[in-house]
DNA sequence: GAGCACTGC
């Protein structure tokens, strides 16, 4: 039976129905929801809570939660609704009898920090009452855990084990309007799973107006409104409701005509602000490293002419693949006098929080990835940011005081031509990953799943294809038992589970797992830019004959025989964050591995056995070289595309006639990223079927 | 002789 927190009669809510009939919307009522707060048992702690723009919404959630099925809650950043709200169901009785409240995030860092905020707040210790899980940290206790924490990925994993997470009660899917992937799987599943579980109750919360979508697709067909008005039937429309935030008011300053150049543009506004705006430090979002590079070399010739900036200006780059110690450089406190400038690529709109950012200048664009899928080619661009996006970014300056956003773009451009929601990653990514989740989780019908957004049907097909090639789905595009089950087990691309589970016969699976770790993270080495030189050097005391992935191989060596030394790879330009991850995602795939029976054996230098197990799994990533080419041209084998080995592989300039890659980056050319050296039969051997049906007539001979 | 937005299992 559902929880009785509101008694009729006393303080209800009052209810307002929209124009279209279908939406909710809530006017809070004060006065009850602090009357009522003395009913619940956290109430004495805190004052601090109950400052939170939430929580006199407090009364109106819990309402809306008992009586629908699903309710959307709309809120700005500083609204207190990720630690708040699955406190206050708690707190009525949600988590009674045994049942788990769980709250998703796209991003692990924010599931630590948001559970260890309400452990603290309810004065428990972390992992019991309240609790998280993410992908190499589970600091829950089953028998004790109430609120759980949860990246939305690893509840879609939970799912493969509990189809119908039968131990949650309720379950908040935070920043929806993010719309990751895995975001998007989750709410096409639990649309699924409330239809078998009227009683689990959603909370979609956004930081976006785009809640009428979110709500469209909740909405389950009219024609089941019948029992709503019963007590406790929740109603099937979706209510939404709008929680204000808490952040400074941000005044918006337009360009007056389009600029040319956003990098100058960028340059010349943050002189303006530091001639002209009282003390507080900028926030600049560029596009990339190439960017951000040459702002901060205009930057330093302006401050080499101006002693007003050289003594005044702190700048500093931010960007992911930036060195730990470099980025942390952006959190030290900004000395008296001075003013800090940080240049930062996306990483900043979400990822990261800068304190004591007063203003915010906004060039307007980031890189996004997009994915053709008639070509399969993924390509990174520069495009256009959403409304959304802007108004994001524009909230970073609002965090301490009023602050100031200068958008290098015209209001006219901002209101009529800028998009108001990016497209979402689904609909501009591979999926092959997500279809063998989906054919895991017993969906049969993939191109007729209920998405929040679908994606190209192509795509679908394309991805269906490469699992079908892979022998990961058979004739009726179902899951091959042991393969293809096995394969969706192992939390990577398919390409890469294929060729661990093929390291099983070969005899090579210890080596075959660290190349898998090392292929799934960026780049092992430092960024090359002013070191070039060194780190070509360095490479070539690890290089292989065979290719990059046989390279790995010696450089884990000298890692581990370094004692995971971070001098030694400081030494090696080596990444030390990246190796401690390859570590971590090693293990891990150790222990699934384990768990799948694949017996843990290193080939001990029988390097042809590594080869063919990488072969088993990329053959469709097979390309040779073009006869009489002299500037190292290759053709795929699939599709006679003409590629080119990239520059960063130890294999550039040797040009072997056949090869194998991991991926292709596009940029003026197509580069084959991380390469090795096969014999073409191979591929026959490992994928008879995908050949001999390839058009080209005898695309493999010798 | 070139490039890596950002997440996640």
């Amino acid at each position: 039976m559902p929880q009785q927190f509101w008694k009729p009669g006393a303080d209800k809510p009052r209810i307002l129905e929209d124009e279209e009939g279908g939406v909710v919307f809530f006017a809070p009522s004060l006065s009850s929801a602090s009357s009522s707060s003395s009913r619940f048992g956290y109430a004495s702690i805190g004052s601090q809570r109950q400052r939170l723009p939430v929580y006199k919404y407090r009364t109106a959630i819990l309402y809306l939660v008992e009586t629908h099925a699903t309710t959307i809650i709309v809120g700005e950043t500083g609204s207190g609704k990720t630690t708040q709200i699955p406190q206050y169901l708690k707190e009525a009785g949600w988590a009674d009898g045994g049942r788990v409240i769980a709250c998703t995030q796209p991003r692990r860092l924010a599931v630590q920090s948001v559970a260890s905020r309400v452990a603290e707040e309810m004065d428990v210790k972390l992992g019991e009452e309240v609790g998280y899980t993410i992908r190499f940290e589970d600091v829950t206790n089953p028998a004790a855990t109430m609120i759980k924490f949860l990246t939305d990925g690893v509840l879609l994993r939970e799912i493969m084990d509990d189809p119908l997470l039968t131990k949650y009660s309720v379950i908040m899917v935070d920043e929806a309007h993010e719309r990751s992937i895995s975001t998007d799987i989750l709410l096409g599943l639990l649309k699924k799973i409330q239809r078998r579980r009227p009683e689990l109750r959603l909370i979609i919360s956004s930081a976006t107006i785009e809640a009428k979508s979110m709500s469209d697709f909740f909405q389950t067909s009219k024609k089941h409104r019948g029992p709503e008005d019963h007590e406790f039937v929740p109603r099937k429309v979706p209510a939404v409701l709008s929680v204000e935030g808490r952040g400074f008011n941000v005044q918006i300053h337009y360009v007056v005509e389009p600029v040319s150049d956003y990098v100058r543009a960028t340059v010349s506004t943050v002189l303006s602000i530091h001639d002209q705006e009282p003390a507080g430090d900028i926030l600049v979002f560029l596009t990339g490293q190439d960017d951000i590079d040459a702002a901060i070399q205009l930057l330093a010739e302006e401050a080499h002419a101006s002693r007003k900036i050289s003594s005044g200006l702190i700048v500093l780059p931010l960007y992911s693949s930036l060195p730990r110690a470099e980025q942390d450089l952006v959190f030290s406190p900004t000395p008296r006098g001075k003013r800090k400038v940080v240049i930062s690529t996306n990483i900043a709109e979400t990822s990261l929080t800068l304190e004591g950012v007063v203003y915010v200048v906004d060039s307007g664009f980031s890189k996004q990835q997009f994915y053709n899928p008639i070509s399969d080619i993924e390509n990174l661009v520069v495009a256009p940011i959403s409304k959304a996006s802007a108004r994001q970014r524009a909230g970073r300056a609002g965090r301490v005081r009023p602050g100031k956003c200068y958008r290098l773009y015209t209001e006219e451009y901002f209101v009529n031509e800028m998009s108001s929601v990016g497209i979402p990653e689904m609909q501009r990514s591979k999926l092959v990953s997500c279809v063998i989740q989906l054919k895991a989780l017993g969906i049969d019908n993939i191109l007729g799943f209920d998405w929040p957004a679908s994606p190209p049907p192509e795509a679908m097909i394309r991805a269906l294809e490469v699992l079908y090639s892979l022998g990961v789905l058979d004739d009726d595009a179902k899951l091959t038992s042991p393969v293809g089950f096995q394969a969706a087990e192992i939390p990577l691309d398919p390409m890469i589970s294929k060729m661990i589970l093929s390291s099983n016969q070969l005899g090579c699976s210890e080596e075959i797992i660290t190349i898998a770790a090392i292929l799934s993270i960026q780049s092992i080495w430092v960024s090359g830019k002013g070191v070039q030189k060194e780190l070509d050097e360095a490479k070539l005391r690890f290089a292989a004959a065979e290719g990059d992935h046989v390279t790995f191989l010696n450089v884990y060596k000298g890692f581990l025989q370094s004692g995971k030394s971070s001098q030694w790879c400081h030494k090696n330009y080596m990444n030390y964050q990246a190796m401690k991850k390859v570590i971590e995602i090693r293990e891990q795939l150790r222990r699934t591995a384990l768990r799948l029976g694949i017996v843990l054996r290193s080939c001990e230098g029988d390097i042809l056995a590594v080869r063919k197990a990488v072969t088993a799994g990329f053959f469709a990533n097979a390309s040779r070289l073009e006869a009489f080419s002299h500037n190292g041209m290759y053709k795929t084998i699939r599709g006679s595309q003409e590629v080119y080995i990239h520059p960063s592989s130890v294999l550039f300039r040797v040009n072997p006639k056949w090869v194998i890659y991991h991926s292709l980056v596009s940029t003026d050319r197509q580069y084959m990223r991380n390469v090795m050296t096969i014999d073409p039969s191979w591929l026959t051997e490992a994928a008879p079927h995908f050949f001999q049906n390839l058009r080209r007539p005898d695309p493999i001979a010798h």
